[in-house]
DNA sequence: TTGAAAGCGCTAACAG
DNA sequence: CTGTTAGCGCTTTCAA
């Protein structure tokens, strides 16, 4: 059975098809009662409108991409429920592409949108992203893009983040305060925003409390989990080792309760932890692990309405807001050595 | 900028419109010199096809969507990472929606895509869905359905799976040997086609123990957390109580572990648990955590790969072949009581 | 309030 | 090998 076209619709009917097609786009031309006969011979023959057909037409397509690194740790994950819950509420539909951390990637997936496949982007820009020209030319193009989590700072559009910063620096001093005395900071990129903005925040705590943070406390780390695990089992085996660890992201925490399981070592009494995580595992591991979580659903939805607001006024300047969406620090075992609910 | 046209760019060669349209396609019937001219002014111009253009008039969107109940958990996450990659390779744009668990929800997400939105569709169905004939709807219309993970065992077409039942039977065993004498079943729905056939192997090893299950040690949880661990304090403190448990989905798997610190039961001493996870964080729980991984990535991929294949073949009559990437039960110590790497 | 007609950008049959 | 032409299914002037 070939899907029924507009025109046979208004041929069944005996209208034309111009009058048909106002009736699906609601026009005040159109009397309740044709619409209603038209409405009833629709759901009659099942007729779905074609949405190619439409958006060839009206250089539309109801369809937003999401660009994101990966799927794999939790945080995304989560937004992307953020994201679809309130695309959905707008009638929108959402891509989704993986650049898998690769700027060429990125890049060729943003070229592709050119074609307007796309009213608009959301994305969280990978790791091995260094200049926004993509972007831009996007916007450039009247392609509104709102990025999330992981940002680019120099570029003229709206961005949701959390408080970063804030974030780094109040895991730093929640350290300090239940007795650190020299903080390790564990990341994976120097370039991301994200990670840059939360090693500030630990130095500025550092600082407040006249510590100077010291280069080689500064630990890169690398996808592969096994290698992270030597390279903080070698950390924790220095002379000069650190009684306190932030792990900046969430999947270097693995590496973290490995290697001190490794040299037996244990959290919190040799050394305290604290992650950006937002693994549903924290409360059990063990000892629980203290982290600063971020607001990933929340994250997603503003992320989305920043996109829809920029979507409808139609002009190419977007202001270049931040919305900060603040993350929360749930203290655990992990530095506190307190036992909770 | 407007964008450029394929009518636009043969004026500007002097050529004709089919001409150019032609070369897009490498169509044989063109010179190889003109294509190289075509091409050279098509990069020059910065052309894109309009792909809804194309897609208008070939009645194929070269986009399939993804159905998932949520992107919660960790299995899923990593299941779009498997499709994505392939959908990738094949130059398919993947949509992605979420059913919350309704099937409702479903029901229309489906009644979309009779619009042709979609050449395939790649789903998992929701705890609620009962019935298959939004799907077998689907597959009249030419549009191919595959399941994964979560499937509908009636209907006929592709489905990827793990082997849960043997997966069930192995967990049984595993806590058998491991010298349990009775066992609880955790389980989020009765209706969902990988709970029953969890629960079936289950069932099975006992049998071949000799050991008959009990039905008050299948426990229906629950979505919300915090009423998971007071059903399975419940259990927990029942005369007849369980020495072993089966989570037979990963998020019940925190109820456990929270219930026995409450209680004050040691894992795996008091009680051994085994839990259906993908959660990267099973090695750094305490007691580390004995798991049945599923592989997320590769079922992923298998599903992509045989809807490409039902895509191809374009007949209505897909055959309802049940492909199994096997699960894998990974030993630690909330069943063995063994430390290991 | 309804209808006729043009055209969005592309493909594919057919002709040359 | 290249060009002409007729749509795909819909929206939107403009005219009735």
């Amino acid at each position: 059975m070939p899907n029924i076209s507009m025109k046979l619709l208004a041929k069944e009917l005996g209208l034309s098809l111009s009058t048909v097609s106002k009736v699906f786009t609601d026009s005040h031309e159109i009397s309740e009662q044709t619409k209603q006969k038209v409405l009833a011979m629709a759901k009659q023959l099942n007729y779905v409108p074609n949405p190619y057909a439409s958006s060839l037409r009206k250089r539309k397509s109801k369809t937003i991409a999401v660009v994101l690194p990966e799927v794999a740790d939790s945080f995304f994950s989560v937004a992307i429920n953020g994201i679809e819950s309130i695309a959905r509420e707008k009638g929108y539909h959402v891509l989704i592409y993986l650049t898998h951390e690769l700027f060429d990637r990125e890049q060729a997936i943003l070229a592709d949108f050119q074609s307007g496949r796309v009213d608009g982007v959301l994305i969280s820009v990978s790791n091995g992203t260094t200049n926004d020209s993509h972007i831009n030319d996007m916007m450039q193009r009247g392609i509104p893009v709102v990025f999330f989590d992981r940002v680019c700072e120099e570029t003229a559009t709206t961005r949701i983040t959390t408080n970063d910063r804030e974030s780094g620096r109040l895991a730093t001093q929640h350290l300090l305060e239940n007795g650190c005395k020299r903080i390790a900071f564990l990341t994976l990129s120097e370039s991301l925003s994200i990670s840059r903005n939360r090693l500030d925040g630990c130095r500025q705590a550092l600082a407040a409390h006249r510590l100077i943070f010291q280069e080689n406390d500064l630990v890169l780390c690398t996808d592969k989990d096994a290698d992270n695990r030597d390279i903080i089992k070698r950390l924790l085996q220095r002379k000069d080792r650190p009684d306190g660890i932030i792990a900046s992201v969430e999947k270097l925490t693995a590496g973290v309760y490995l290697a001190c399981r490794d040299l037996k070592m244990v959290i919190p009494k040799d050394v305290k932890v604290i992650s950006f995580s937002n693994q549903s595992t924290a409360p059990i591991l063990n000892p629980s692990l203290t982290t600063i979580t971020q607001p990933a659903f929340e994250m997603g939805k503003a992320a989305a309405a920043a996109l829809f607001n920029n979507l409808k006024r139609n002009n190419q300047q977007y202001k270049p807001e931040t919305i900060v969406v603040p993350s929360v620090l749930v203290p655990r075992e992990s530095t506190t050595g307190v036992h909770q609910g």
